[in-house]
DNA sequence: TTTTAACCGAGACGGTACGTCACGTCTTGTG
DNA sequence: CACAAGACGTGACGTACCGTCTCGGTTAAAA
């Protein structure tokens, strides 16, 4: 009798489960938020029962990660490659590569997805452990994209060295978040203009003389 | 019968009510958090019913809000002048007001007062009003102390303009609301030193050879 | 200054808002009942305030009594005899006064007043002061009614004494409202034929041959 | 699979907690009568929460109802027989018996139970739905124990038949109702000669020449 | 094979808080 | 004083979710 003889006698958990439940989270997450989402509402569009929800996470935050981390998952492995099927173009200038990846944050958030990543946001502030996990599932990506623009201006030669990009990719994700939780102002161009110009160049030691656009 | 004349038939609300009640939340507020606090306790530590609080405020949100809202206004309201009660002080140089500022909000956070700023910025996220009442009480707040502390740059010479202030009145508070809500790491000196050297002068325009303190 | 001047310093209770309350109350009656019927809503119709009906009635069993009595005064006082205005028909026979006399009730039941009636009566059970209030006004009216529908019968020779008619005078109503408020059975024609035919007659010592009608 | 496999998904009602309930409400009634008696009270008495009771019970009305009827149930099956467990004495003549029965029942109205009878009659007025349970709950018993009693008179030769039996056995609980729901007085021997000599007796065709007591 | 132990759906359970309603009292300003 | 308006403390209402717990009935690995 081996260790992983040991766990489990009686019947297996069914992973299809795990999928339907994730599914339905998602979709009542969509149709009222994280505030208004009851575990009922979750087993019942699941056709699940609550024994089973709370057999598997704890309660609604964690549920509720795991059915965001279960979606990002998703759309990730759409295509095979682990590249992410959104490729992030090359516009030719730094300043152009970031406007992109603002515009491309943003056209995100209008999508299904979108409301949900804006739901999940939305409870972090409250939930320490959902913000971790938010986090960790998210850091990643965030660091990834920004080495990859500054390299390419380096390349270029707009710029002259990463220093900048570590503190960029701690404020540029700090002001949007700020702008979508806090702030009643618009998510739009102008903002990423004035984010891109004012913050995100200048912190990455870029001294644009050809300005804003 | 003038406009004046013109307002309430009936007994008038008493408004030493609305005081004990704010009292009251403040106290819940501190005690058991935003989530856990409940319309019952607050109207049970006010002496108050729940009818007279559903009078007032439609929900727990407004309610905290105003809470908070009273508790800010009356420690400002501590000395008849119009200046703050903690005044900022001039250490002599930019960066050293910028780092005593900051020690100064961290030093907030862990008064009394502070658990409240906390339970209510948790809160802003999920409630829109809030979080505009949160703005409207505090913008003026960050945005005076962020111009005092430019101009006195300026006179020092440290500063040539104040064309960065905006900016960075922007971008402090999002660093700061980001480490507290989103963030498990520390809002220490370390966190400090980097916003200040990292993004905070640089912002400004502040070239600084003199570097770190 | 004499002794009627002594009493009521400051202003005098305004007799009208008795009336409009009174109104009120039967307004209310009629759309909601007795249980249902709340003295904001008797307020709110009389343009009066809570205050003024606490002043006036202890309560609401007082005041909907004071209105069942207001309603009764008022329809008794439409002409100015004391004879009731829906007179008592002589139809020729005992069995006859008092089939059409149980008739006259239930046609009074499917008017406006009867839902007041039917609400009032609902109402006695739980109250024994509006059950008081309630038999003195309307004992009176029962007595007369029989009596003059036993003199009668005897007038003609159908009865040779009034012996029976206090119990019939007892029975009769108790078997209405015991159809009316105990029980799911109509208060039809066979009902009054079975009440008159096998209860009143008999218990009246109408040994009749005569039989059915 | 048949028809008693069908029924229940999901984990069936714990039919002690309905015991726990009906007891509790019948505590909680006898307690504060029927007016005061507040689900919350129940539940508390029962260690029950409040869904509980609704999920069984619709209403106070009905959860009195059935807590009637349990104690009716239960009082009945002291014993293992069908029989009443107070034997309707037989005294040896017809007003005997029916004088009898009506002293007992007085004698129940002073019991415990009685409470309860006085407490559920009250409110039967203001409840179809309790007054039809009622009404179905008692009215076989009333219907027996009339019927009994003319039979033992016709056994004994004074009475010919049990023509008046069903007009008997519907006036002598209307006149009961009467005297304890909406009248002020007695219900004492006196009310009982008066109703058996005066009404029972002549209604069952048994022309006395005893008379009164 | 036969256990046997965990799974599953359904839904009852004791709680807690909700937001509303009506009560009867009170506190204003205006006759 | 009375009066209209309406705020006040009280307390019950019926609902909604919480997270736990039975049920009867699978489902696979262990015996």
């Amino acid at each position: 009798m081996n260790l992983a003889a040991v766990r489990s006698a009686g019947r297996p958990r069914d992973e299809a489960r795990d999928a339907a439940i994730l599914d339905a989270t998602l979709d009542v997450l969509g149709e009222v938020g994280y505030d208004r989402l009851t575990i009922d509402a979750v087993a019942a569009k699941a056709k699940a029962s609550k024994a089973t929800v709370y057999r598997r996470w704890p309660g609604k935050p964690q549920l509720v990660v795991d059915a965001f981390l279960a979606m990002k998952a998703r759309s990730h492995s759409d295509d095979g490659s682990g590249t992410p099927q959104v490729p992030w173009p090359d516009t030719g200038t730094l300043r152009g590569d970031l406007v992109a990846g603002c515009r491309n944050f943003i056209a995100k958030l209008d999508s299904d997805e979108g409301k949900l990543i804006l739901a999940v946001m939305t409870a972090q502030a409250r939930d320490p452990e959902l913000a971790a996990a938010m986090r960790s599932a998210t850091s990643e990506d965030k660091r990834k994209y920004c080495r990859m623009v500054a390299e390419r201006a380096i390349e270029r030669g707009e710029l002259s060295s990463a220093a900048g990009v570590d503190t960029f990719t701690e404020v540029l994700p700090a002001m949007m978040f700020n702008r979508l939780l806090l702030s009643d102002e618009p998510f739009d161009d102008a903002f990423i203009n004035h984010v891109v110009d004012d913050i995100a160049l200048p912190l990455l030691g870029h001294h644009a003389k050809a300005g804003a656009g």
